[in-house]
DNA sequence: GCCATTATTGACCGATCAGTCAATAATAAG
DNA sequence: CTTATTATTGACTGATCGGTCAATAATGGC
């Protein structure tokens, strides 16, 4: 009944959230969005409203792939150790590769974005629950404690951030290393 | 034999710094920094030079100023749990003052400017090579080892930025808290 | 008091910013 | 084929961006 849209959705969002992801927010105009997704600026405010709705949209978008794919390390095979483990692995590989200077999504939107926009920032603190509870689960398998686990999470949780900022600030991967060392030191 | 300044130098790359620190590298305009200096554009300009050289100032004021205040608190009365207790412990007290929602500029500068700015990434990793060195003294009391110093300045480094992203984006402040004593635990 | 030098001032610049809109095109239903 | 509906297109807008500059003002040395 109408005319259909002539791009996938979710391969526009993708080329989108990398361009948030490489630059930040204020640094990324709507060209940029417009050269990276193929798209014209029109049909993206059709599809997606304005520039802060399309970054929540990414944002969301990252949290759904990359985040969940951090948990789902977490929920994998293997010790506790091991899980916690791959987690810093993973961080280790991507500053390797070169992906986006080893940097995180939610941790630039936890220090740009955030603190200007009250949705993104719901979004940051929701995930970074998200983070904690599928860390605490990977823990209770070695502590029946509760608050005990919660603590430990959250220890976690600083230690992996601080990686993300710390390779991003071009730090030598051997930090990353030692982080994770230490960090396993604490989990029986 | 010229006409003299009509400012305080420090005083407005204290007030420029602010700005900066509160908004980011993009963010701020010189329209904001006119507003915060109390100077006029051309006065800035022919003082700092362009937007970029400013920011530069700005941030190694912050790392004269603010960062050299942890590695004092390092380097200062007490064991070793102490020091590293203290720069934890100011985290909460600036996310309960509210100062710039807990955030750091240096943690800000490693997720935005230094990514494109070469001048300011060189900055941000000799400030955290610094505090690095900094910790290992700290810790030189209590271990001889040099390689065991490093690598566990290196994490607690990773703990102490995580807990400025977690602070800066919202994170009940217990977090900092469990945070810090997980550190400590690793400390003899 | 005059001069050389530097600081201040505010108007000005072209470029780019986010966002809009009327015209056109493509579809499905009737 | 006609029509209702939605997507695409590219030209357009006013605001703001970083940065410049000629005119003016303030100083110390002479």
């Amino acid at each position: 009944m109408a005319r259909p849209r002539q791009f996938e959705e979710i391969q526009v969002i993708e080329k989108v959230m990398k361009v948030f992801w490489d630059k930040g927010f204020e640094a990324t105009s709507m060209q940029d969005l417009v050269v990276a997704s193929g798209l014209l600026k029109g049909s993206l405010y059709g599809a997606f409203g304005d520039k802060q709705a399309l970054y929540m949209v990414a944002l969301k978008h990252y949290n759904r792939t990359r985040i969940q794919a951090g948990i789902e390390m977490l929920n994998g095979e293997g010790s506790t150790r091991q899980k916690i483990s791959r987690l810093f692995d993973n961080v280790i590989e991507a500053t390797k590769r070169g992906d986006f200077a080893g940097g995180c999504l939610l941790c630039n939107a936890s220090l740009e974005k955030a603190v200007t926009d009250r949705q993104v920032k719901s979004e940051v603190k929701t995930t970074i629950r998200r983070l904690k509870l599928a860390i605490m689960d990977a823990l209770k398998a070695q502590t029946e404690n509760e608050d005990q686990a919660a603590s430990l999470a959250a220890f976690i949780i600083s230690a992996y951030f601080g990686t993300r900022v710390l390779a991003k600030a071009g730090a030598p991967a051997a930090m990353i290393g030692d982080t994770r060392d230490h960090c396993l030191q604490l989990i029986l």
